[in-house]
RNA sequence: GGGCGAAUAGCUCAGCUGGGAGAGCGCCUGCCUUACAAGCAGGAUGUCGGGGGUUCGAGCCCCUCUUCGCCCACCA
């Protein structure tokens, strides 16, 4: 049967084509009953808002091929996939859509709202997920999970309530940091410091009962409406006298006292600190240590409330101008200077957030960071690369309670009623019909949702039917590995190791794989503003997913960000194309083979045959490690170098006489090979490349066990032993004929003109490894006559270069220019001379002799020894060449 | 203010526990050799950021300086 490959490599039909096979099929699908070994893996679910970008494209081709390698490797898999709900970003999509259509959520209602978010999740929610096919993703999509399902919300439901029952989660009045557009709390986590330029302005505060003015510095003149003391420092001598008085806060005309506290620094600004409770954390502190008044300014908006006197009804900022201006008329400005401080700003909308006083639900989350820390320093769960585990331990040690309650109506609803008849809080699994405190019916559900990483935190079990004990939670948990970015290490991985320990009591993961960033070319942060944008399906559309994922592998180096451009891209869209045609060239010589009746075993194997053979097993060894270790770019380079360079430049070229010639014996042996190393490199390369190896895969002749390659077995080390006298005499005549190749170059001979060689070996050794590649040498160095032998006649004018002990002459009567050729071998001969004498001043050093490890010896030693025998032969080729002058 | 990382060929980066520096792209020369010009063969290219130290031996270990990133942090 004639099964052939078409010319050029379609990856758009290809991929769409395999994908719907695969898919269809079941291969994605995880058995929890399996026997087989688990390998399990939770996705880090995109935002349901989410838009496949390149930081996806990475961690999911990451994933992709760690659960493909271990399909392969005999484990049973699961990859879990899903969405979160993300609650402020999803909210301010559709809300965005309702202002669009001059509308608001409040204008709605609740119930209404939350009925529109879904609706436009089932309509337009979750595209990334198809995107995510476009990469080639072996998900379990059967499983795909939503971190508002019924079955996630109750486990949220079930972890918040035993977290209130141990204690736990808590409700406090605190300054909080509050976003005055999206109108909610956010934890410390999900505000982002930006040094932005500002100002301090130094106002003068009178001094009541003087003509005295005291001077405060401030970045935020508008909080003064909310001032409730100055502080000095209490050892300043320049304020001293005035501790125990008051200023008067201008503009508001409200006496406040002048206080002493430690906390201030004398060198800074004035030395003297406005002191705004409500408005600030260090404030609040200071307030709460001196029983200060909190006086709120603001609204929920950030406009100035009733306590801002004339300035009610003012937005913040415009406040804040309105009121430098009437202090500047007043004479109370003493001066503006340009000063650049860190800004907090909302994480999802990037509006300057507020320190806000509001009564907030809290976790305290200090004894599951302590298990949390524990994990790691025993090692059950790894953090790699490594260094890693210090950021994670340095934020675990200073962790805050963390702030859940979020004033948006998009997520899971807090599990709490308040009870209009004794106050009390009743906390539930199922929705609360009376007080658990009274027994009223008068009950109010808490109207703030949790915070959107609450979910997430349970990811790991809460996805696998958690708080069911389900066979695949018994089968699959903890999972093996993670695999995420280092943004959310905070956010999603620290949180997970908590609630899993809390819950499961057992980590999460056994291995977190911290991959890097991906960057654009000149190593900036890809961002719409910037307009440096790739996007990943593009890419997929133009160079084909396989080239996308093999550059994303090639460049994942631990540890370090990923800068990719698309000449890159283009560089392993080279490469698949070059696996795409090594395999044309193979079909067409395959045509007639069966690999059902070919048995490596049953045949005397050439030189080259055992070479690749022994380059094949290092190259599966090699791949295996580098997974094992996440060194994806070691494996990549390995792939690489071996199909390219070792498969297709070497061994394809030498087998060609065996499979163009009439010897049927060498035709058949050298088509096993070539057929072996083919489908197991196929195999090796699936998990980086899926969709060009399975389609060559398919058409390869004969019949194999599985359906698919993606089920076929992981190459783990060679087929046959070969003996590796073989593969070192196989590299001596690699050797000579790059030497061969070499001098062609330099003397400038037609590729096309097949020339005269000859070898003068200096052992019989080499004179019967020449003998046995005599058909390689000619047929790839483009060799006529050849002679070869110990101390074999010279010819009259040759050029000279050295391979191994074999010396290599070109006989060139009369064509070459003596002159260039005396000047080349001087050139050798120095370079050489040098190595001589590098070699021999080593050596001769007692100290190294002495402390050197004896390998390290011998390989010098041997080094000196080679490089010896090359100047000897080379310094009698000049001299011949002299002789002719 | 604390912590982390990076500096290696023109560009982008590898380089394991220290044993005479590598790849890809680009560049130069010659080739449409019946798998592949998205290709083939050959070639050039480096005070491994500066300085000091440890060592028989340092790109790698220690100290220090310089220049870039990033993360965390309540100096108004």
């Amino acid at each position: 049967m004639d099964k052939q490959l078409p010319k050029g490599y379609d990856p758009a039909q290809v991929e769409q084509k395999w994908y719907r096979i695969w898919e269809a099929r079941g291969d994605f699908r995880a058995d929890e009953t399996a026997a087989a070994p688990p390998y399990s893996i939770v996705i880090p679910p995109p935002n349901v808002t989410g838009v496949l970008h390149m930081g996806h494209a990475l961690n999911n081709t990451l994933q992709d091929i760690l659960c493909r390698w271990k399909r392969m490797t005999g484990h049973e898999v699961l990859w879990m996939p899903g969405t979160d709900h993300a609650g402020i970003a999803t909210q301010n999509v559709v809300e965005k859509q309702l202002a669009a259509e001059g509308r608001d959520r409040h204008e709605l209602g609740r119930d209404k709202f939350v009925e529109r978010v879904w609706q436009w999740r089932e309509e337009s929610g979750g595209q990334i997920i198809n995107q995510l096919k476009h990469l080639g993703a072996t998900c379990d999509w059967e499983r795909e999970r939503f971190t508002m399902d019924e079955g996630l919300s109750r486990a949220v439901r079930e972890v918040f309530v035993r977290l209130h029952e141990d204690g736990l989660i808590y409700r406090a009045n605190r300054l909080i940091n509050w976003c005055p557009r999206c109108h909610t709390a956010l934890s410390d986590l999900e505000v982002e410091h930006q040094d932005k330029k500002g100002h301090l302005w130094h106002l003068r505060y009178p001094v009541v009962g003087t003509d005295r003015h005291l001077v405060v510095a401030t970045t935020r003149p508008e909080t003064m409406l909310g001032d409730s003391a100055v502080a000095v420092h209490p050892e300043d001598e320049r304020y001293r006298e005035l501790i125990g008085k008051s200023v008067l806060l201008p503009l508001v005309d409200r006496e406040i006292p002048v206080i002493a506290d430690e906390y201030v620094d004398m060198e800074f600004g004035s030395g003297a600190v406005k002191i705004t409770p409500a408005h600030d954390f260090n404030d609040f502190e200071i307030g709460k240590r001196h029983g200060l008044e909190l006086v709120n300014i603001l609204d929920e908006s950030g406009v100035i409330n009733e306590n801002g006197g004339r300035y009610q009804g003012q937005d913040r900022n415009a406040a804040r101008q309105q009121i430098v201006a009437d202090l500047q008329d007043r004479g109370l400005l003493e001066r503006i200077d340009d000063y650049a401080n860190a800004v907090g700003e909302c994480y999802r909308c990037r509006t300057i957030i507020e320190p806000y006083l509001s009564k907030q639900w809290y976790v305290a989350v200090k004894p599951l960071a302590e298990q949390a820390i524990a994990a790691v320093k025993d090692g059950r769960t790894k953090i790699l690369p490594a260094q890693w585990e210090k950021t994670y331990f340095e934020w675990m040690n200073n962790i805050q309670d963390w702030c859940v309650s979020r004033q948006i109506w998009w997520g899971h609803r807090i599990p709490a009623w308040f009870c209009d008849d004794c106050g009390e809080i009743t906390v539930s699994r199922e929705d609360a019909r009376v007080c658990g405190h009274c027994g009223s019916d008068k009950l109010q559900q808490e109207t703030d949702v949790l915070d959107t990483w609450f979910s997430s935190a349970l990811w790991p079990f809460s996805t696998m039917g958690w708080p069911e004990q389900t066979t695949a939670l018994k089968k699959f948990y903890p999972t093996s590995c993670l695999v995420t970015g280092f943004d959310i290490l905070f956010f999603w991985v620290a949180r997970m190791m908590m609630m899993g320990l809390k819950f499961m009591g057992e980590v999460p993961f056994k291995e977190v794989y911290i991959h890097a960033l991906v960057r654009d070319a000149q190593g900036q942060k890809m961002s719409k503003s910037k307009g440096n944008v790739i996007d990943p399906l593009t890419v997929v559309e133009e160079y084909g997913a396989d080239a996308f994922r093999y550059t994303l592998t090639a460049f994942a180096a631990m540890g370090r960000d990923i800068k990719l451009s698309t000449e890159r891209i283009g560089g392993y869209r080279n490469f698949v194309n070059k696996l795409w045609n090594a395999s044309r060239f193979a079909l067409m010589n395959l045509e007639d083979f069966d690999p059902a009746t070919a048995d490596l075993k049953r045949f005397e194997l050439s030189l080259a045959d055992q070479w690749i053979l022994d380059r094949f097993a290092a190259t599966a060894r090699g791949t295996n490690q580098a997974l094992a270790d996440y060194k994806f770019n070691d494996a990549a380079g390995l792939l690489y170098s071996f199909t390219w360079h070792e498969f297709c430049d070497w061994y394809v070229e030498l087998i060609k006489d065996d499979l163009y010639g009439e010897n049927t014996a060498a035709r058949l042996r050298a088509q096993t090979v070539l057929y072996t190393v083919l489908e197991g490199l196929l195999r090796l390369l699936h998990p980086v490349i899926p969709f060009v190896t399975e389609e060559i895969w398919q058409v390869l002749p004969g019949a194999r066990p599985t359906a698919s390659i993606m089920q076929a077995d992981y190459p783990r080390d060679g087929y046959v032993a070969v003996d590796s006298a073989a593969v070192a005499k196989m590299e001596l005549l690699m050797d000579v004929i790059r030497a061969i190749r070499n001098l062609r170059g330099e003397l400038d001979v037609a590729p096309g003109r097949k020339i005269a060689v000859v070898l003068d070996c200096q052992t019989a050794a080499s004179e019967s490894v020449i003998r046995e590649g005599e058909a390689c040498i000619r047929s790839l160095a483009r060799v006529g006559e050849l002679r070869c032998g110990v101390a074999i006649e010279h010819p009259a004018q040759a050029s000279t270069q050295v391979a191994g002990d074999v010396e290599v002459l070109i006989p060139l009567a009369g064509l070459i220019d003596v002159e260039e050729e005396q000047a080349r071998l001087q050139k050798e001969i120095a370079k050489l001379d040098k190595d001589v004498q590098f070699f021999t001043k080593k050596l001769s050093n007692e100290k190294f002799v002495a402390n050197a490890p004896p390998q390290v010896l011998e390989k010098d030693r041997g080094k000196l020894q080679a490089a010896e025998e090359k100047l000897k032969i080379l310094r009698q080729g000049l001299v011949k060449i002299q002789a002719l002058k």
